[in-house]
DNA sequence: ACGGCGTGTCATAGG
DNA sequence: GGCCTATGACACGCC
């Protein structure tokens, strides 16, 4: 019976998931909602309250396996709710966006998310996301939180291969976006000629071929750190007018998008969207190449306005190219992305920058949490108060012990005792040792004895059956939980409780050193006494600083982790920049070249026949006028026009 | 058994 | 010079 169940659970969701896997919508929720006894207590076992308790233990395990080795039926229940969350997991992946919508939709018409049935409303595709949703701010949440997640499934998305089946489809769109982005014709020429000059010479690439490399890799890494951090950067970093870093595309070929009402504002910013994983971008090789849509003639018009004394034919002809005139698409323009995109590759690499990214930031998680609780651990005991101190000699204080207790960053350890946390020492386990100390009294007369001796040597410690311990404790982290009083103190509480010393360790290094000084000569102490309290201070002061030392130390890394983090986007924000300027400018070299090819291809000699672009060139004069001049003249006009920025740079 | 980590301690420098 | 803090280096215990 119970392997018959086992194999009808996994055989029914194993089949669940083939037919998500080929597009067949099977509403797993409604199977385990709805009042199927027979086949619910199939998947999720007999009993619900054994199952609620060994679900909780699930959660201290990876994957469900091994909690309960001796119970068949809770592998059983576990292998089941491992596939059932497979099938919710694949769901999820599908359709990022519509638990955004389907709160949205939800909300309006009933004034309240309260009762979200995952089946009413719209036709939802998604009801996972909608299960906790219990009111307002939860809601409002859940949709901050989807909405940084389904930006990151699109960044995912847009790198995934099924895109580059949409290649051409999507290129009339990047067209139009890069002619929005191209830079407008009346800018000044001078401009436009520092831009256009490095590209527009033919074979001379804008990058070599590293530094593209790294700028790719960049630009990937803070794709990857984005996907972690869209929630907080769209909240908190980016300006809302950045169109770059802030909008993010819907993934293209997300078939529920179409049908979300949301759809046309999220598509709002698509235009401008830069993501250099986007299939947009992704086709710009082919861009430069075959797909190139025609030109607009009538652009042809502004080409006066748009450039300056430019040499046009030694711009966009290399002398290695000119040679036919019949030529129309016109040498091939260097791509400097071209080879760099292969897909598989940014899959690679984007998912391992990703799970690098998620490392990182549990750990930096992590460390802020240790943070926070370090500080919040610095609230300190209010039996430290100065008004205390005199009358609390000897008194119990609730100090923590050594192993857990942080002190803070402050350098007033000397003159604000009662700001101070007790660090390390025990009084409640001290008071009590005092006072089993001094009930010793048979002890005493080799207690004296001992006390000349020097404290440090274990062998002449251990000779004290009594004391027998103190010279052996290591044990720097003692659990706080351990019931034996002697296992929480430190060390040096153990030395003072066996050296006598008459007030509490708290004291001993968190005064100042006056009352200090005062305290101890209301006492008659021996000197090794003395010297053990001197070194309680000593050990006890540098044990604080070290403390402070060690958390400076932290919070100077996880600053400079965030300096870099910072430093990482805004690079690759520029580089996204860049590569913009760079279509524009491909667009912009593409779009002249084609007018020039137009104008020269109509001009005509004076016996009707076309002229040679070999023997002619039109060269752009400062005027605005175009003059068809000789290919000798420019050429040497076009190689001083390189010179001169080399020059300058010298 | 071994390494990483947290902590306490010592030595030392500098204020 | 004494006191205090900061920090590198090391030892120890725990996991």
């Amino acid at each position: 019976m119970l392997s018959l169940k086992k194999y009808l659970t996994e055989g029914l969701l194993q089949f669940t998931i083939l037919l998500s896997l080929i597009g067949v919508r099977v509403d797993v929720d409604t199977y385990l909602t709805s009042q199927l006894p027979p086949l619910r207590e199939i998947i999720l076992g007999p009993s619900s309250a054994y199952t609620q308790t060994q679900f909780h233990n699930l959660r201290n395990t990876l994957d469900g396996y091994g909690i309960h080795p001796k119970s068949i039926d809770l592998d059983n229940y576990f292998t089941a709710r491992r596939l059932l969350s497979q099938v919710r997991a694949l769901d999820r992946l599908q359709v990022p966006t519509t638990e955004v919508s389907a709160w949205l939709v939800h909300r309006d018409p009933e004034g309240s998310v309260s009762g979200s049935q995952p089946s009413s409303g719209l036709a939802l595709e998604s009801s996972s996301g909608l299960q906790d949703v219990t009111g307002p701010d939860n809601g409002v949440r859940e949709s901050e939180t989807e909405q940084g997640f389904s930006e990151d499934l699109e960044d995912l998305g847009a790198v995934a291969p099924p895109v580059s089946g949409d290649l051409t489809k999507e290129f009339p769109a990047d067209i139009s976006s890069l002619t929005e982005a191209v830079p407008s014709e009346s800018e000044p020429p001078g401009l436009q000629n520092n831009l256009l000059s490095p590209l527009l010479t033919g074979t001379e690439s804008p990058f070599d071929l590293e530094q593209q490399w790294q700028d790719l890799m960049s630009i990937m890494e803070m794709q990857a750190m984005e996907v972690n951090t869209s929630t907080n950067e769209i909240l908190y970093n980016n300006p809302p007018g950045d169109p770059l870093s802030t909008n993010y595309s819907l993934a293209p070929n997300t078939p529920i998008n179409q049908n979300v009402s949301l759809h046309q504002a999220s598509l709002g910013g698509c235009s401008q969207d830069f993501s250099l994983f986007s299939p947009e971008v992704e086709s710009l090789p082919v861009a430069s190449s075959s797909t190139l849509l025609p030109l607009v003639p009538s652009n042809s018009t502004s080409l006066n306005s748009t450039f300056g004394s430019t040499n046009l034919t030694g711009l966009f002809f290399p002398p290695q190219l000119n040679g036919t005139a019949n030529d129309t698409a016109g040498p091939e323009l260097p791509d400097p992305l071209g080879g760099l995109l292969d897909e598989a590759m940014l899959d690679e690499i984007s998912l391992m920058d990703l799970a690098i990214e998620e490392g990182f930031n549990s750990v930096q998680a992590s460390q802020l949490k240790e943070e926070f609780d370090s500080d919040s651990g610095l609230s300190l005991d209010s039996s430290h108060s100065p008004s205390s101190l005199s009358s609390s000699e000897g008194s119990s204080s609730s100090s923590s012990s050594s192993s857990s207790s942080s002190s803070s960053a402050s350098s007033s350890a000397s003159s604000s005792f009662s700001e101070e946390g007790a660090v390390g020492y025990s009084s409640d386990s001290e008071t009590l040792d005092l006072e089993e100390v001094e009930g010793a009294v048979g002890y005493q007369p080799e207690y004296s004895k001992f006390c000349r001796m020097s404290y440090q040597d274990p062998s002449q410690l251990s000779c004290l059956p009594y004391l027998e311990h103190v010279g052996h404790n290591h044990t720097y982290n003692m659990a706080p939980s351990a019931l034996d009083s002697d296992k929480q103190m430190s060390r040096d509480e153990h030395r003072a409780r066996a050296m006598k010393i008459p007030f509490t360790n708290d004291k001993i290094i968190n005064l100042p050193v006056e009352e200090f000084n005062e305290l101890l000569s209301k006492y008659q102490l021996s000197e090794a006494q003395l010297s053990l309290i001197r070194d309680i201070r000593r050990r006890g002061k540098n044990k604080m600083a070290a403390q402070n030392c060690r958390k400076r130390k932290l919070d100077t890394i996880l600053n400079l982790k965030r300096d870099v983090e910072d430093l990482q986007r805004d690079k690759a924000r520029l580089l996204r920049e860049k590569v913009e300027f760079l279509r524009s400018l491909r667009q912009m070299k593409q779009k002249v070249q084609s007018l020039y090819q137009e104008v020269f291809g109509r001009l005509r000699d004076e016996n009707g026949r076309p002229y040679s672009p070999s023997q002619y060139a039109l060269q752009y004069a400062g005027d605005g006028s175009v003059l068809l001049i000789p290919r000798t003249l420019a050429d040497q006009q076009a190689r001083r026009q390189e010179r001169k920025p080399k020059d300058r740079r010298k």
